[in-house]
DNA sequence: CAGCAACGCTACTTTAGATCAGTTTTTAGT
DNA sequence: ACTAAAAACTGATCTAAAGTAGCGTTGCTG
């Protein structure tokens, strides 16, 4: 049994209690250790045959790119998240996954995943409901797109931030660490750079939240959570919910 | 063997290659059915221990609501799709499902999805890929509202449609039968419907697509691919891919 | 078969956010 | 330490889509 857990075990275990076979077969995914620098695209949308990959360290994003050069990035990932699942089910990649930072990365083979269910379906469902609460959070960015202003959208997109990283210890209530720059922001917000820039001016001067240096503080929680209508319950740790 | 399949095991056999144990035990997730009237919502958001179903007959939409009564609709189901699989695996609902047209669905239990993968790790991978292929459609709407105008993403929109009705056989190049109200895609392309108005009005005054008296017409299918910027080889069939 | 409720449609007005055109500040490289 | 480039920031103008208001049409339902 050991006491390190990477991030992906960590995020499972919230939701599954799992055996030590069923952690020792998680461990075997981490076997292909990748590194990748910041900036060069780990993923292009189109490309076949690519593996999956588990991120156990840094912070990268996924988005699609249009015709006209526009893009929209999808969600960005931290430690424990799955990069490019889909791309290895569909055969091929429909979007492009780029290291924000330098990135380490395990790389996981379609037969890697086929096995570890059949040596555990309860496995299996766990990597489902990973995939779904990923999918939950897609689902959250439509609504904040399509129904949020500018304003709400923001206070929405780092109260989401806080929650994914507080569950795996790296952000705590007053804030944390958040290596994104304001075009980023725009691409994953549906705004323009500029609008951004007007948007953490507010924030800040109403007391709710600043994104500065690269470290994002949160003045007012409560105040944050009423302007975002946001769901407390959303992507809440409850404890392992299948035994 | 059966020559009359669900929509489901259609959809599923275009991607995996299943054996008749397979079949079996996805056709014994198909106890248990249900009907519904139109109009009357069967999931709500916050509902707790809700059943999943698998939609074999109507269109269902599912949708989240805003505080102050906004709503985004994140898509529309067809027969063969899951209704709510993410509310089986989160224990509770985060989304409201309400049937477009009277509905027969087929209630699946947590119990059983669990037992299917037992019985066979090649279906929860043909699982995981269906719900993968559902996630590629948010991500695809959430792109069309971050970064599509109202008329090329309401062109994008008829066309998923399309391709997605073409696969259970229930569409042509021409067209299909659609019983969506204008109020409807409003809210699903995250736009009023008084613009929803004016766009078809364009879409149609081009000569790309008539959307009238429930029925869609594509007259110009190239251009609208092209207005769309739409990946032809996005949702497309490309026969069963693992084997 | 009258009357009401959806739904579809159109013109006018308003607004949130984009775009343009910069300046200032911060960061990283030699 | 000095430059170059990237990122942050600002004000002025523009525009796509929202909101508002109202009319016509269809189809229920009592």
């Amino acid at each position: 049994m050991q006491s390190v857990q990477s991030p992906l075990t960590r995020k499972l275990g919230s939701f599954v209690v799992l055996s030590s076979a069923e952690l020792k077969t998680l461990d075997d995914l981490h076997r292909r250790r990748r590194n990748f620098v910041a900036g060069r695209d780990l993923m292009h949308q189109g490309q076949t045959d690519q593996a999956a990959y588990i991120l156990s360290d840094g912070w990268v994003c996924s988005y699609k790119l249009m015709r006209d050069g526009k893009r929209q990035i999808v969600d960005f990932q931290i430690p424990g998240d799955f990069l490019g699942l889909r791309s290895v089910l569909f055969h091929t990649a429909d979007h492009n996954i780029e290291p924000i930072t330098p990135v380490t990365a395990s790389e996981v083979l379609a037969s890697d995943l086929i096995d570890a269910f059949a040596s555990s379906p309860r496995l299996a469902t766990a990597v489902l409901w990973a995939a779904s609460r990923d999918e939950a959070m897609v689902v959250e960015h439509l609504v904040s797109i399509g129904r949020r202003s500018a304003l709400e959208r923001t206070a929405h997109f780092f109260l989401e931030l806080s929650a994914r990283l507080k569950l795996v210890g790296l952000g705590t209530v007053e804030g944390y660490a958040c290596p994104l720059s304001q075009y980023m922001l725009a691409d994953a917000l549906g705004l323009s750079a500029v609008h951004v820039n007007r948007v953490l001016r507010e924030l800040r001067e109403e007391g709710l939240l600043t994104f500065q240096k690269g470290k994002v503080t949160i003045h007012d929680f409560e105040k944050l959570v009423d302007v975002a209508d946001f769901d407390r319950t959303y992507l809440d740790d409850y404890g392992p919910l299948l035994r």
